[in-house]
DNA sequence: ATTTGAATACGAAATAATTCGTACATATAA
DNA sequence: TTATATGTACGAATTATTTCGTATTCAAAT
């Protein structure tokens, strides 16, 4: 069992997902980033300090401005996500959540290569 | 704009999970199907009134126990989640969520060649 | 020294989501 | 008919999440 299993927020993910852009961000950052959402600077704060106490991120208080990192990694949680999503969405079929993922926008010429030759890496484990 | 782009919560994904696979269902019959969560009959059943008031689901009262029937499309939930993760997780990288989603243990051989087969065929459109 | 601006702390309201108890209706079996 | 089982309705408690206001601290500029 390990000590973060407990799911980011909606919320909270937004925010990791600055923090693991930016490595090391002060609330300021990180509200700017999240320019979109017009919450208030006290809200992203507020959030920040809650993933502080459940661990979702450490900071450096010495200076006034304190200056938050990460704690979760990026890959895992990703991966837990997906996976999830696969399970809860796609009755645990990870193909068709790549073509769901294909089918769209998203995805460019490009990425279609790095997929295949993703796919021909992979290949060679069978 | 659609009628229905409010996005399920978690639990009402699970009952549209069941929906989608078995077309008409009773309250019980989700909620046995749902026996991993061990919550109790009436929440599921007010879930799913909750739905009902939503437009989520429809329903067929003229017997006494009530025949729910989905009203989203499947594979449209499906591309709005993982439009949404793709966006909110992987930084608009489609290709990231693919290979993080082949990258893990629910991705078989034939999962694998399925994929394939679907990256040759689309690749015609570029 | 005083003002001003930018920070943090934190309680508490607002909102959303989940859970369940209880009342009541209806069908079926005894 | 009466009791029992199985349904729905729905208010309300609980829990989770988000939002913000206000107090206070500290540093920099005047």
């Amino acid at each position: 069992m390990s000590i973060n299993n407990s799911k980011p927020t909606e919320s909270e993910l937004e925010i990791l997902q600055v923090l693991w852009q930016k490595e090391r961000c002060t609330v300021r950052d990180v509200h700017e980033t999240l320019a979109k959402k017009d919450a208030g600077y006290t809200t992203t704060l507020k959030l920040m300090q809650i993933m502080h106490e459940k661990g979702l991120v450490e900071r450096d208080t010495t200076a006034k401005t304190h200056v938050y990192k990460a704690l979760l990694n990026q890959e895992k949680t990703q991966q837990q996500l997906v996976n999830k999503m696969i399970d809860n969405v796609f009755n645990g079929s990870a193909a068709r959540l790549v073509m769901q993922a294909l089918g769209n926008q998203s995805a460019s010429k490009e990425e279609i290569e790095l997929i295949k030759d993703y796919l021909e890496k992979i290949e060679g484990k069978y």
